[in-house]
DNA sequence: GATATTTAAGCAATCGATTGCATGAATTTG
DNA sequence: CAAATTCATGCAATCGATTGCTTAAATATC
């Protein structure tokens, strides 16, 4: 024995084809075409079967770095996302995971932490281990450094943003569906004054629901008061609140705050408990994605779910389009999103709680 | 243009060695050896610069797939874990990163849901690809397939619990010491009689937080009655409600609850809720883990703080450790743990909610 | 000043699998 | 039955980087 093989963590020897080619007296190249499920058509059947039992018996598993050298194809795709650690991107990777890991594929995820500098060498990390393909679900609303990847013949999908003139493949959710049932729902209860908080303008959801809440209420007729809107400067409950208290600050009457993501609302409504301010009695509140637990918390938040799983799957679907080289891959999916209404969503009260008098305001705010 | 170069994806050329080499007039060796930060120094500096920068300007990328093949390292790690939708596990995988990435390591991340055919598959698919090492965070009692591939000679670090009679490596939080001062607390607020919600006996943390409580209370002098231990067979909020009813059920009284985990805690006051029983006025309730979003619920759980971010890091050293060769890696790592004391825990009244009179049973259960 | 030593850089094998082409045997065809 | 075709398998190059060994030049030593 020598002094190698009694290292602590020496690897036992890996099976080669080239051992399974000494094993049965052929040459390594029959092993290779035997192991191959199409190439094996043209070998002898008894040949085939000879070294696939060797194989098995030999405990043969194929070195995967081996073969990307050679061809290529590593079998691995890279995941871009912000945080693993904000609750809509497990599903969403366990979407893709659903499609690929049956397929043989592997992926590395990274995380940005939507620090654009990050992400450039992030993409480049997932280059040098050869990903066959990348699927982007970022936030920020422009990223150069994904579309120079595109442009350098990298396969890319982008999840839940497009980037703006670019030809990269996007799965994205109805967000202006989202809004819209939204609003209606609202309207149904006889809201007419709603506020919003919206989220921050440099990422992409953040721009985008809010542009669709300005559409909708044209649509639909519901007067936007650019007073009543509120920009909040991260997804966070503390925003949620901050944007809440400036909205009441303002004394502009209103029943309803749609808010652009659930922790927006769930930090509104916690401004309004603190307030004494009844939800959904005085002042409904509503949320979107429709995260997980949110079914834990009183008042339990009327939402807009979206497909975090089935974005997943469907970027996924879209990227093996474009990896085997299927030019007919969708330019964009949309995904429809469904309206859950739970309690936090209540009938318009007849005067609006922002002009009661607030317990450390006696007097009362004035209305416009 | 060939037909070739015209294919949608084609991916740009690659700058390799040889093309420095030949750019530069030197053998690729000199390329290589100029490129790695300790071989440089054995060549003229006036060489390795003139390389250097040629390597800047054609913008060349090592291939690590190359390396990999040569070396037999890839600077990947296998992470495993049961479920990444679980909140827990992504801090965990952020701690890993923060360790490993800087050193120019990239993780594969794989799901087993718990089920061992699936995970003796995935690891599997982990060394196929080359993987240099696995941290193993299951949750199954005892898996074969890890120690297995630990005994083949893969470096291996298991996370939240120990293969019994196994040398691996493993990093722990305290859970002995947790549920230990857990009760300290309830016996302080003046609780005698307390119940256990415990996990389900297949999962580690689920026996081991059982046992620790069993321990903690027969040092205590608290008396553990075999009656208000109820053993879950999940760990979820429905098992949680499950649990709790079958306590009241069985009529003994009781002014605590020490759960398990979080969502065992949660689906616990749940279920008080429905039966209009006060939290923590009448049943005082308590969790173990410190989930995101705990905050948001009413009444705010007590529970135990463990380390997540850090067990990943913890993780992660210690394997950095093992593939470096590095013997003196801790057998065993025991993270602290923190009491968090929020407000689902109170004094003890002084006539246990359980023998109260419930609502649908107007004669009162009988007190033994 | 001749030999020994150090040093810089090149050479070539190697990692394991894949694949175009060559070869020789078996089969078919005229 | 000879020529043509098919077919199974072997040969060898290849992917890109690494590394032990060799060579040749430069420096040091006696």
């Amino acid at each position: 024995m020598t002094s190698v093989e009694g290292s602590k963590y020496m690897l036992k020897k890996r099976i080669t084809l080239k051992d399974i080619a000494r094993e049965t007296g052929v040459h390594v190249s029959t092993v290779s075409r035997a192991l191959d499920p199409v190439e094996c058509k043209h070998l002898t059947e008894e040949v085939a079967n000879r070294i696939q039992s060797a194989a098995k018996t030999l405990g043969y598993r194929p070195n995967r770095i081996a073969a990307g050298l050679r061809t290529n194809r590593t079998m691995t795709v890279g995941v871009i996302i912000p945080d693993i650690t904000n609750v809509i991107f497990p599903p969403i990777l366990r979407g893709i995971e659903s499609v690929l890991e049956p397929l043989g594929y592997a992926s590395i995820i990274v995380n940005t932490d939507s620090d654009p500098e990050r992400e450039e060498r992030l993409i480049d990390v997932l280059r040098d281990r050869g990903v066959d393909g990348v699927i982007h679900a970022a936030v920020l609303r422009n990223d150069p450094a994904i579309a120079k990847a595109a442009d350098d013949g990298l396969p890319v999908v982008t999840l839940n943003r497009k980037v703006d003139g670019s030809p990269i493949p996007s799965i994205v959710n109805d967000d202006d569906s989202g809004i819209c049932q939204m609003l209606r729902h609202l309207r149904d209860l006889g809201h007419t004054r709603i506020a919003h908080i919206s989220g921050p303008q440099d990422l992409s959801t953040g721009q985008l629901r809010l542009a669709a809440f300005r559409r909708a209420a044209d649509d639909m007729n519901v007067a936007v008061n650019d007073e009543l809107i509120e920009v909040a400067s991260r997804f966070d409950e503390a925003e949620g609140a901050r944007c809440l208290l400036n909205l009441l600050a303002k004394g502009k009457p209103f029943t309803a705050v749609l808010c652009a993501n659930d922790r927006l609302a769930l930090g509104a409504i916690e401004a309004l408990r603190e307030r004494s301010i009844g939800c959904p009695g005085q002042i409904s509140v509503t949320g979107f994605n429709d995260m997980p637990f949110l079914n834990l918390v009183q008042p339990q938040l009327t939402t807009v779910r979206i497909q975090q799983f089935g974005a997943g799957k469907a970027a996924a679907g879209v990227l093996l389009q474009l990896l085997n080289g299927d030019s007919s891959a969708p330019r964009e999916t949309i995904l429809p999103v469904e309206l859950v209404v739970r309690n936090s969503t209540g009938s318009a009260p007849e005067i609006p709680a922002s002009v009661l008098p607030k317990p450390n305001d006696p007097a009362g705010a004035i209305q416009q």
